[in-house]
DNA sequence: TTTACTTTACCGACCAGACGGTATAGTAAT
DNA sequence: ATTACTATACCGTCTGGTCGGTAAAGTAAA
């Protein structure tokens, strides 16, 4: 089994794809090469091959991670016309919305992710730094600083409370509290 | 070592502030059995007698954790003459303010202990029920749902931000949003 | 008060399994 | 033959949990 799709993607990325894989369904607790090993098809030794250690194989998961939520946000900030609150916008739809970078199981992702940055605090970097561009980003944009940050924050809440399960909310007033959040970017109602 | 309180707290109890302790200083993943007896002054056989599994230690640990935010809350809500918007005030300032459920401490408490619910999903539903009581509250306080319900979310992502210390807020602009909010919950200002 | 028995709290040795990682041998293409 | 990659066997360590025992503190009948 895995052997059909010999080319579709290297042996590394569909190592990847598995290790993603078991810590959507199961946390990132429960990640092992023997597990992961079993879902590629590949022997353990395929694997230390490929990630030389545990901290090797999650550090790949995190950039892969990040990367791809930057490159969702990038693409979203290209579609919008207004420059005033852009970033914002892209913000905000790259977190919750219908980007590449969102739906169920890149959330889960999310959470374990985030959940596995108290076990490996060198992996920790990674993500502040993506975040401290973000802040800055979202900090000139052209809206109140204060405001925008407010937005960001409750983006980030609610994206958190979602990815950790801790909160249900319900899905129209999720609904409402996005599209509040959007028409507060707009060059009209900024304070 | 830690003989001295022979009668400082129930053995229950220093057991649980030592596996705080633990989680707090290395993050979850490294609570042993055997680190709490070293902790605690106690063997690991003596810590067995009073938590017959570690699933029921966490527990013990994520129910203390809530009831304490929660007592927290409470009590700042009682000091509140205006009734409109005194719960999300208190809820923002149990979050983030000087309330006996924040701090250093707790915060990185906290972050460990929202990280463990991705390896021990039962303890979700402890979570759970107090977001749903906490979502509920905010809801009716008096302002507009859709208001509060961004105020709340906003609070959660700094707190979980700061928690798992991912964000480096400026302490300036962290404390212009709390104002920020706490301003949006009184009676004149709420759209 | 002594004796017999029970309960509570705790100790420390041990085990079975899992896990990260190593060593080594093999294979298939270039 | 070299390179790139894969497989198998194995090791040492750690960890949750078990278990037999013990010391102290009641408790209650004789």
């Amino acid at each position: 089994m895995g052997i059909d799709m010999a080319k579709r993607g290297s042996a590394r990325e569909r190592i990847l794809t598995a290790a993603e894989e078991i810590v959507v369904k199961d946390g990132v607790s429960t990640l092992t090469f023997d597990k992961v090993a079993e879902v590629t098809g590949l022997s353990k030794g395929g694997i230390l091959y490929h990630f030389a250690s545990k901290d090797a194989l999650v550090r790949a998961m995190v950039e892969r991670f990040v990367y791809r939520f930057e490159t969702g946000l990038a693409g979203l900030e290209g579609t919008d016309a207004e420059p005033h609150g852009r970033y914002t916008r892209a913000y905000v739809a790259a977190t919750m919305g219908d980007a590449a970078s969102t739906g169920d199981q890149y959330d889960r992702l999310g959470a374990s992710i985030t959940a596995a940055l108290s076990n490996f605090p060198d992996l920790l970097e990674i993500v502040h730094q993506q975040n401290i561009r973000c802040q800055a980003a979202v900090e000139k944009d052209g809206l109140d600083p204060v405001e925008a940050t407010i937005i960001r924050l409750a983006m980030e809440g609610m994206w958190m409370a979602e990815v950790f399960n801790v909160m249900h909310l319900d899905p129209a007033m999720k609904q409402a509290v996005i599209e509040r959040l959007i028409a507060r970017t707009r060059p009209a109602s900024s304070p």
